[in-house]
Order: C-alpha cells, then structure tokens, then sequence
RNA sequence: GGGGAGUUUCCCGAGCGGUCAAAGGGGGCAGACUGUAAAUCUGUUGGCUACGCCUUCGAAGGUUCGAAUCCUUCACUCCCCA
C-alpha cells in the first residue's frame, strides 16, 4: 500500500491536524477512541456514541476470539454488523493481554500461548491467526500482534520483545498482504521499551514494511509520567510526516495533551470509561469523586459549560445520589459525560492549532485541571 | 398468670473469664483506575495531650488479679402455654 490514509491539514510546532481516510469514512485527528474490548464501549450505546461524534473505536483481538468467536462473527459477516456499528474499528491484537495477563501465557518465538481467563483453556495465538481474526473481525484498522512491556525491565529483555516484536510485524505484514479482498489497514507497534536508542531501531525497522500507520506501544505501562513524556519524544522524532502516529493506551487530559503536543494523531483508553464507572468525573476544573460527600446538594452539572448529557442537565447532586444507590444510570452517564469531555478536549485541541494557539490552550487546560486535586 | 429466649460499637450480627476497642457483613468516609480478567479494587470507620491512656457490649450492684463473657436485682423486647 504506497498511497498515503493521512494527510495533514494544519501544524503548530510539533502538533498537528489531520485527515485520515478510513473503509467507513474519513476521521479527523487528533482523535481519541473509546475501548470497546468486547464488542462494547461499556455502559453506553454506540447510537449514542455516535450521536455524540465518535466515528471510530476499538475491539480487542484476544477477547473477541474467545467471546463471541471468529464462527459467530464469521456468520454475522463481521464485528460491525454484530454491534450495529457502520463506522470505522480499530482491533488490538491482543499484544496488550501478552503484558497484561502475563502469568496465564507463555511467549515463544512462534507466538503466545494463553489459559484463557474465561474458563482456563489454552489457546494459541500467532502473528498470522491475529490477522485471519481481525480480518474476520472486519476491522479498519488491525494491529499486529506484538510483546508490550512494563519499566523496570534489563535491556535484554526490553530488546528481546522488540526482536520479537518485529518478527512478528513481519509475518503479520505476510499474512495481511494475502487478504485480498480485505480492506482494513494493518499497523505495526513500536516497542523497545524506555531505551531511546531501542526505540529508534524499532521505529526504523517497522517503517520498512512501509504500512499505512504505526503504533507506538509499550507507554504508559506504570512508568512515571517524565519517563512516557521523554520516551514518546524520543520515538517521535524518528517518524515522518505523512505517517499517522497511534499511542495506545493513554486517556487522562494531561497525557492526551503531551501526546498531541509531540504530534501523536490517535490514542485510545479505557481510562474515561472505567473511571466513570466507577464514579471518577473528568471535568474541566479538575478530577472529582462522585461519591464523595461534598456533591450531595449540589445543583449544577458536571461541567456547565458542556452538554454531556444531550440537552439533560443532571446535577452532581442527582449523580451523587445514583452512585450512591448503585443505580446502573451512574456509570451510564459518567461514561458519556467522560467520553463527552475527552470529545470536547481533542475538538479544543484541534482548534487551537489550527489557529496557532496550541501551547496557551494546554497550558490554560492543565491549569484548571489538577489530576488530583479536585479544586473546584 | 406460667415457661422460655434475648438486649454488643451507626445498622445487622459473632463473641461466652484474659490474646477484645471487640470477627464478619452492611452503611459511612476517603483513595486508586491509562492498547479493560474491573459497574472493580484498596484503605479507614469510639475518643485522646496517641507506640500509651480513657470511655464503650441495656441499667445498677457483686464475684475475680482480670468481666461483653459468671452472679443478683431492675428495665425493655420477642416466643410458647394459659
């Protein structure tokens, strides 16, 4: 694939906007996508994702191939149709779950072997079945199956799962390139964990397969937030510009407004999601915990300045009382009204380059927002 | 009228001579959450001049080196028989 599904429409210093053309229509970027691991962005409806602008989210690779299954998915004629969603997705490989559930699987250079942990049996995963899967899936974007990493690692393995990594990439590139029919792109991830130089070497070794996008993986893995910031610097410089850059996994504003700052197009997270199910409210004065005492009379809304509920104006006092009630409506609007903020942030974020202001508008977002001060 | 069971820290409820400021659950208060094993998990929940002291297990009195735990009386609650 040599034509590029990005192009890129205004700059300011690093940051930038941009176009990326997509099988279900065009995205524009930055863009931060909601995770849908199971075929749900959970505790909303994708109708009222969609209502509220989202025209691209995720699914995992690893959780869909063992609930519903690539039979079931085969037979609704792919993940869209199954959900009910005609716009663009975006699957992990399940190279996040090789990380995340580590003590149930095994890494070979073949691929990975995994218990499940719905039900313990083991499953293999490979570069090649990755792909059959999320091409199964329907997925507009895939990503190839790679091995993340946490800090706190030695250099041996760090370069271990990048070597890794990119054998797989390529085997993955092999496998995609058999699919004729298909239309999803397929994304490589960088890895090379917090060795600028490995991360470099990774970089220029994934761009030779000369893909539509890559990934940057292995980031916000529990490293602190100097560490992710400098690391996401230094694998930034080496990529081009008419690469569309992904950095998995991250959500809070502070991260997201580094990440564009270094000229990242895509992240996704799970962040808003679960921490609105669990009564965490992104607002644009800062963090605040739903449950907590103080909001029980009050009145106004999240944010005020924001119609995260579709023209309702709940109260914090009124959410307050559903989470209190362990009423399902809590997290069903913590969950918009989260998804609703990290909307408005990367919409701002997009104006304010486009008018050369990006700098002045994240330091003036960081400022009312304190990630844990909950000053309001 | 007779017989029996009971009263525990905000609630329910364990405890039956010391290791009890008192299990467990609920509720309360607070924290965490970053390519989702999460509508989950964690901490805390008598007071204080705080590595020790004070008050607390219906009330009062007693036995004992020591009582939420044993005895006496009283108050209240519930059950059964009349």
């Amino acid at each position: 694939m040599n034509h590029s599904i990005f192009s890129e429409t205004s700059r300011d210093g690093r940051a930038r906007t941009g176009r990326l053309e997509l099988p279900r229509g065009e995205v524009v970027t930055p863009v931060f996508m909601p995770v849908g691991t199971a075929g749900t962005v959970k505790a909303i409806e994708l109708s009222t994702l969609h209502q509220t602008g989202f025209r691209l989210i995720l699914g995992n690779t690893y959780h869909l191939y063992l609930r519903p299954g690539t039979e079931t998915l085969a037979a609704f004629g792919g993940l869209h149709r199954f959900a009910g969603w005609n716009h663009n997705i975006l699957t992990d490989s399940g190279g996040f779950q090789v990380f995340s559930l580590a003590h149930m699987r095994t890494v070979t250079d073949e691929g990975v072997r995994f218990q499940s942990h719905l039900d313990g049996s083991t499953h293999s995963l490979t570069p090649e079945s990755v792909v059959d899967i999320q091409t199964v899936i329907g997925s507009d974007i895939q990503m190839a199956l790679d091995v993340c990493t946490g800090p706190d690692i030695s250099r041996e393995e760090a370069q271990n799962a990048m070597d890794i990594t990119h054998h797989w990439a390529a085997r993955a590139v092999q496998r995609w390139r058999q699919h004729g029919d298909y239309q999803g792109h397929l994304f490589p991830i960088v890895q090379g964990n917090f060795f600028p130089d490995l991360r470099r070497q990774s970089v220029e070794t994934l761009l030779e397969h000369q893909l539509p996008g890559l990934a940057i993986g292995g980031l916000s893995v529990g490293e602190p937030f100097s560490l992710f910031v400098d690391t996401l610097a230094a694998t930034m410089e080496h990529v081009p510009r008419g690469v569309p850059r992904y950095v998995m996994g991250i959500g809070t504003p502070e991260y997201i407004l580094a990440a564009i700052e270094h000229g990242v197009d895509m992240f996704d997270c799970v962040f808003p999601t679960r921490a609105g199910r669990n009564g965490t409210l992104l607002t644009r004065k800062g963090r605040i915990n739903i449950r907590n005492a103080r909001w029980k009379r009050e009145e106004s809304p999240p944010d005020p300045d924001l119609d995260s509920f579709g023209g309702t104006s709940y109260s914090l006092g009124y959410l307050h009382h559903l989470f209190k009630a362990r009423e399902m409506l809590g997290p069903i609007l913590a969950t918009r009204h989260n998804l609703m903020f990290l909307a408005w942030l990367v919409e701002e974020a997009r104006r304010a380059i486009g008018n050369g202001t990006f700098e002045a508008f994240k330091r003036a977002v960081l400022e009312g927002f304190r990630p844990n001060g909950d000053e309001r």
